[in-house]
DNA sequence: TTCTTTTTTTGAACACGTTCAACTGAACAT
DNA sequence: ATGTTCAGTTGAACGTGTTCAAAAAAAGAA
């Protein structure tokens, strides 16, 4: 009975934390707000969550859950271009709600040593999930990829992805019509040029590319 | 006198602050450490500045003045990577004793609604200035460049730049060693991509590109 | 000079994220 | 039943960025 109400009482937290981001932002929100809406101490809110951060960690880990199904059902296209726009669409629909709290949260999205950051070592389970998919796009839908690319081209994808996110949570275009269209033309591209960077003749335009993957790797 | 006065005290109050976050970093400094040091009030550092970011824009707006002659150093190359690299090499000199405290800065680089991003609107001045050295890179050294991407090429060479800056801010290697590679392999790069995308054989993959920067750019 | 206005300066105050010593009460041992 | 323990909970307290009423200093007007 003990455990069961501490998780009711954390759940509460999270719940009435995760309220407030989605109506206010991130920064807009206080932790007295949450424990208040929590009906709780200030205090207790830190006894469940070490930080304001460690409550967004938690979020997506509830987000991978969530997600895994539904990044499933998004793997049943025949061409790599529709998987890979379907893989990233299920993420924007899923995070529609918390676009705005998310901005917030990647703020500090290039620094590593950022907890939040999607580079962190904190947020690798969520970035092998991701991979996972990517690997898995390319497998299923026998895509050719040169031995030499292939370790490196999932990765190469996620940071696409990334980028697209990045794009979409500051879009501020009706209904985010400037990312659906850069979406659009840019997995396109990507189509092409996995093609294309196949072909033997490209084996050292291939060199380059992974010359400096390997360098941003570290 | 009292004009004279007053610019004193508020120099004193930039200096202590600029000192104090080479030493310890922006986020790790107080206000209340920055006007003790000042040997001044709290409140006179905001009646001097309206915020903390406000003092970094100060910073930004002396680095632009500082790095206009050393600049102008750089365009003497004759091929446009070593222009490029000198352009960019110049920053990082410059920048390096502040390298700590600009990754505070650079937190939400991508963030056009925060005042401190290199996209916002107060950052115009400086961004136009990095601009026109890269049209002026590409005019010196007689690179040609079809007429569908003269218009773009220098903004996309301004986001080349930002990233390798991005990177170079966090490179926690050996006096940025990977950068310093980063910079070497990524310039000749864009020095193939650009020679090779002129050709006429390349409108259509121009025309992609261009449909893709001009969705960035909204 | 003396009075008035403007600029500069002060430090207390506010809300924030976070910490912590102290308190409560359910679970277990005797 | 009584004592012990410890997860759960509280609210005051700390240092933060920032604001502001009021005091001091300087400049201008008489």
């Amino acid at each position: 009975m003990r455990e069961k109400k501490s998780a009711e009482t954390r759940a509460k937290i999270l719940e009435a934390a995760l309220e407030l981001f989605r109506e206010k932002g991130f920064a807009e929100t206080s932790m007295r707000e949450v424990a208040n809406r929590a009906k709780v101490a200030t205090g207790l809110a830190y006894y469940y969550f070490a930080s304001k951060d460690v409550i967004v960690h938690d979020f997506y880990q509830k987000a991978k859950s969530d997600l895994a199904p539904l990044l499933d059902a998004a793997q049943k296209g025949k061409k790599l271009e529709a998987r890979l726009a379907a893989i990233i669409q299920v993420k924007f629909k899923y995070f529609e709600p918390n676009r705005k709290f998310l901005g917030a949260l990647m703020g500090h999205a290039a620094d590593p040593a950022n907890p939040l950051s999607p580079f962190a070592p904190e947020s690798k389970e969520v970035r092998e999930q991701d991979l996972a998919q990517f690997e898995r796009a390319l497998a299923e839908t026998e895509t050719s990829v040169p031995a030499d690319m292939a370790a490196h081209l999932p990765k190469i994808l996620w940071m696409y992805q990334m980028g697209l996110i990045l794009f979409w949570i500051y879009d501020r275009s009706e209904g985010q019509a400037r990312t659906a269209k850069l979406l659009d033309a840019s997995v396109r591209m990507v189509g092409v040029l996995i093609r294309l960077g196949s072909l033997p003749l490209m084996k050292p335009a291939r060199k380059t590319v992974l010359e400096l993957v390997e360098i941003l790797e570290g």
